[in-house]
DNA sequence: AAACTTTTGTTATTGATTTAAAATAAAGTC
DNA sequence: GACTTTATTTTAAATCAATAACAAAAGTTT
């Protein structure tokens, strides 16, 4: 059987980067293997559920060697898909949109980032990071013509639910909303958001939490 | 038995900002009342869990009548702290940092941003969105003398490690990280990541997903 | 104001995820 | 080369979260 008929949970798919990310710190490290348990410590997660997690795609380790770390960490980009060079395009050339354009671990990951849209005449044509800044209007004809798998959204939540409809038609595979709408197209195609100001909210509650705390001790 | 003591489990307090968001829609329409029923709809989640997640902080409904979107809307934000008033600042006044200070939204949910800093000498003395940029070197007596909450870091992998030791022991209570890095200090304090190439990764996955899926039907 | 409808708060049930334990296989050691 | 150790795989148990069910309370209708 292979894992995609396993209907791997979204919280295991969520703790994969993770994993990837500190596995790429073994191999610079130059180190060949690694334990469950060794690396449950670094992680702090239990060893149990690395070695549950990895059996969701299959076992890649061997009993009493462990893993090997340059085997797993390429395993992972495999299931990730990290290895078919998805080109990406962002969407809004603001401070955002510049951030992400500049933001090195996109392209590091294996994506590729060919262009951004926007419809200020006065970016349009400019290059941010080498990348081309193309007008909102050329917008279909580029995503059909060089295969764009994916559009980062920068832009304002007012925008988005429109246009997503649109990506959506043009033959998008998936969206990274940073934007705080909600995104729902008549045909499904897959949607991941970073809501930036909901991580903050999310913060705020810990905060207080620890406060309401020490205040009790009193 | 306040909620502090019910030890609410991560996933819920994740999903008070979309509650949060969504109600503050609600209100913006002039709804006055709103039932879990119909939250649900909206929301594409089960009115049950709708309800339970709320009575973990004590019932703010009432039977027959539903919630009351003003006061439920102000409730979530007093268990969120939104009511706070934390006060945050900008670590790394590069694209990101510059995306950030302008990102509208942080303000619009109770929190004040107060300044910028950073290492570069050209940026130090500017103003971004009418914040002051800083060097990195009067931090600790900026935050100390300023009473600030939150540090909002916005820059290299490398340089949040050590940094995020130091903020803690200047009394930061809180950490919005955008790096990669993992953030471990050794006086405790709330971490929350934004990982935005994981985000990716996670997009991958199921864009790949969606592909093999298609494939298999062939 | 009685009957009926709505809708919450709460308890019970089901389902999902995590952790633990048992079984197994490879690697290291003497 | 047999024996011990390490560490995975696999199965089972326990915990945690989501959904469903329902009694109680409030609103609505006749």
């Amino acid at each position: 059987m292979k894992y995609k008929d396993k209907n791997v949970p979204e919280v295991v798919i969520k703790r994969l980067p993770r994993y990837y990310r500190y596995l790429g710190e073994c191999l610079a490290q130059g180190e060949m293997r690694i334990s469950s348990g060794k690396l449950s410590e670094r992680m702090s997660v239990t060893a149990s559920q690395i070695r549950q997690d990895f059996n969701y795609f299959g076992g890649f380790g061997q009993q009493g060697y462990g893993y090997n770390v340059e085997y797993l960490y390429n395993e992972i980009a495999n299931i990730l898909g990290l290895k078919n060079g998805y080109k990406a395009v962002i969407i809004g050339a603001g401070h955002l949109g510049m951030a992400l354009a500049n933001h090195a671990s996109f392209e590091k990951r294996g994506f590729e980032i060919t262009a951004l849209f926007d419809v200020d005449e006065y970016k349009v044509g400019t290059r941010i990071n080498s990348k081309p800044v193309i007008h909102m209007e050329k917008i279909e004809n580029y995503i059909k013509e060089n295969n764009i798998s994916i559009a980062i959204l920068a832009l304002p939540k007012s925008e988005v639910k429109e246009l997503a409809e649109r990506l959506a038609e043009y033959g998008i595979k998936g969206i990274l909303n940073f934007s705080s709408a909600e995104i729902k197209t008549a045909k499904p195609i897959a949607v991941e958001n970073v809501h930036m100001s909901d991580s903050l909210m999310t913060l705020s509650y810990k905060i207080k939490l620890e406060e309401d705390e020490h205040k009790d001790k009193k």
